[in-house]
RNA sequence: GGUCUAGUAGCUCAGUUGGAUAGAGCAACAGCCUUCUAAGCUGUGGGUCGUGGGUUCGAAUCCCGCCUGGAUCACCA
């Protein structure tokens, strides 16, 4: 709003005028009036004592006299304590509301092939289990991320990076290979990724049986390990993959299409997509060939059993292995790898990685590896770490069988909205494909919402039973709200009110109805805020706070039934606002809003 | 042990980056469907913002110490 800036140059002026010092406007302190007091905008003047160098009551007196002989946009002020609070004009508000009325991308910046282009990496499954809640965080985020970013004025690539390699994917071929053969997608009727992911913990579980027998010969818990036959034929067949071994290669292309097909669902499911995956089956070998080039470069150095260290002490850092001493990669090369094609495929000015904070330590390593690689994007790259998800009792354990599966959540949401909506007969007289959809995005709306409203960075706690109410601050609620307003509109337009007659500036508003253009006005500020902290819990919270106004104003004043025909139009038009921003809100959290609920 | 991170109502979470009387939802209780959707609205109760100090006009917010939980410090990914 830059009636704010225009607010606090006003102020500056009035100090020298006033008082004859000088100060920079920027520094003048505004805020939004505290709701329950009297007035629109404040100025907090106890930072201004020092000029006026008078007590805090007349100085706000003084400064208020001022404002409103010189802005126009201000109707009356009030001083409260060491606050200056300015009551703004009707008019103002009511040209506020026309200026945004209709404007469908309020809020939003435009972006062309000129825009800076950030590139943002999410989900990065491994091959060798089914997506679980963890994922879910993880894809919602990313996705609401990359609207944001792109609401802000980014081109955005949303970017994947599968880990369809390695001993892991290695453990579910062989236990496949050994015990299960038979088995396909589709003679078992399971998606490809649950499959897979059984023959895991199958050989999780033969694995933990061998070792018991071994532990009962009275070998040791080390030695054990080290003489498991199983896992050495899994670490064999990793060799044998890397060498490109047919049979291997083509039991893990078979295997991981059926992966694929499975994650393609789920990922559908969640309504969350990339513009470009890699596969680090691709890009291992990239990244070796970086690490090779910096350890000629005599930015790493060789140990004697062959194995390539980084030196990162001198960044406050430990060593850090790049190579194995047998010359295989880690981790650590393929997110070298990874970095080099994409920034070959693309220009990017931004990369943003969303991955769990247990990985924290990792990117700081990744950057000052990329940065002494010489590539000057490596410092800027950007971590936006999110927290675990947390059961009511713990952690989830795969062990324990608490693994909250995210196909079975999905269903299981989808199952409760239907069962709620019937049970209120909300979708009666709708067929039953179009009340299934509307289902579908009420019990994801409650999912996304639940997830997303947390502060990103800290842990939290999914609750299975308190995700699916839709009461409160839900999803649902919001969504709700939306289907409310375009009731209304709906409505409006049956009653035949004329929404492109612009309301009178000699209207009053209600204390409700400026709350509400204040709200609106504010969304710009929000997205921005939410781009600069990488966080779309603004957003979330902010469109509660917006969808929980409108239904206190919603019970308190009348729309279409106002008898003045000026204040009835002007209320459709605050209802158009209102719910084009919940629109966009929500898209920005990648939530659908029903039309009806 | 080093580093990082969190601690706000019984529970789940906000708190606009230092402002006024710390807010929502859930749970409990009491009301409101003859006007546009009651998945809603109104009211009541519930707080030593982990703790002790410091910085200043002013601290849940910034700094230091301590307590508690979590993450990380692999030739795992």
């Amino acid at each position: 709003m830059n009636l704010e800036l225009k607010i606090k140059e006003v102020v500056a002026v009035a100090i020298t005028d006033l008082y004859g010092e000088s100060l920079d406007s920027v520094l003048v302190q505004t805020q939004i009036t505290r709701k329950g007091m009297e007035g629109d905008f404040t100025v907090v003047v106890f930072p201004l004592l020092k000029l006026s160098k008078k007590n805090p009551e007349i100085t706000g007196e003084e400064i208020g006299k001022y404002i409103q002989t010189n802005l126009p946009e201000v109707a009356s002020y009030k001083v409260i304590k060491g606050f200056l609070n300015l009551t703004l004009t009707h008019s103002y508000w009511i040209e506020q509301l026309n200026s945004i009325v209709g404007n469908q991308s309020f809020g939003f910046k435009k972006v062309d092939d000129s825009s800076p282009l950030m590139m943002i990496e999410y989900s990065s499954p491994n091959t060798n289990k089914p997506l679980h809640l963890g994922h879910i965080r993880n894809n919602l985020l990313g996705f609401s991320l990359s609207r944001v970013a792109q609401a802000n004025g980014f081109r955005v690539v949303k970017t994947n990076i599968v880990n369809d390699r390695g001993i892991h994917i290695c453990k579910s071929m062989l236990a496949w290979q050994k015990w299960g053969k038979s088995q396909t997608p589709e003679s078992t009727g399971m998606k490809g990724d649950h499959l897979v992911g059984e023959y895991y913990v199958v050989f999780d579980k033969e694995y933990k049986k061998e070792l018991a027998q071994l532990g009962e010969s009275g070998l040791s818990q080390e030695e054990a390990e080290k003489k498991s036959t199983l896992m050495a034929e899994a670490r064999e067949m990793l060799l044998k993959w890397e060498a490109g071994d047919e049979q291997v290669v083509s039991l893990w292309k078979t295997m991981n299409e059926w992966v694929y097909a499975g994650f393609d669902e789920t990922y559908k499911a969640l309504g969350v997509d990339f513009d470009k995956i890699y596969y680090e089956s691709n890009t291992y070998t990239v990244g070796r060939d970086m690490v090779l080039e910096g350890l000629a470069k005599n930015a790493f150095y060789k140990r004697e059993d062959g194995s390539v260290w980084a030196d990162l002490t001198a960044n406050g850092l430990d060593e850090k292995v790049l190579l194995r001493s047998d010359g295989t990669s880690v981790y650590m090369t393929q997110d070298i790898g990874t970095a080099k094609l994409r920034y070959d495929d693309y220009t990017i000015d931004k990369m943003v990685y969303v991955v769990g904070n247990e990985q924290i330590y990792h990117f700081q390593v990744l950057s000052v590896l990329l940065d002494k690689l010489g590539f000057e994007w490596g410092k800027d790259l950007f971590h936006f770490s999110y927290g675990m998800v947390e059961l009511p009792h713990g952690k989830m354990k795969s062990r324990e069988g608490t693994v909250v599966d995210a196909d079975d959540l999905v269903a299981g949401m989808i199952d409760t909205a239907r069962e709620m909506s019937q049970e209120l007969g909300k979708l009666d007289g709708y067929s039953s494909e179009d009340a299934e959809q509307i289902y579908r995005m009420i019990a994801l709306g409650a999912l996304k919402y639940f997830i997303l409203k947390v502060d990103p960075k800290k842990n939290m706690t999914f609750n299975p039973v308190e995700s699916i109410d839709f009461n409160g601050n839900t999803g649902p609620f919001i969504q709700y709200t939306y289907a409310r307003i375009h009731s209304i509109l709906r409505k409006a337009v049956e009653s035949n009110i004329d929404t492109n007659q612009l309301a009178s500036t000699e209207l009053s508003l209600t204390g409700k109805e400026n709350n509400l253009l204040r709200l609106v006005l504010n969304f710009p500020t929000i997205v921005s805020e939410a781009s600069d902290a990488y966080s779309p819990a603004f957003v979330a919270n902010y469109v509660y706070d917006l969808a929980k106004e409108f239904n206190q104003f919603y019970h308190e004043s009348p729309i279409l039934f106002e008898e003045n025909e000026a204040i009835r139009l002007m209320r459709v038009e605050l209802c158009g606002v209102v719910g084009n921003t919940i629109k966009n809100a929500m898209w920005l959290m990648g939530i659908d809003v029903p039309p009806r609920m």
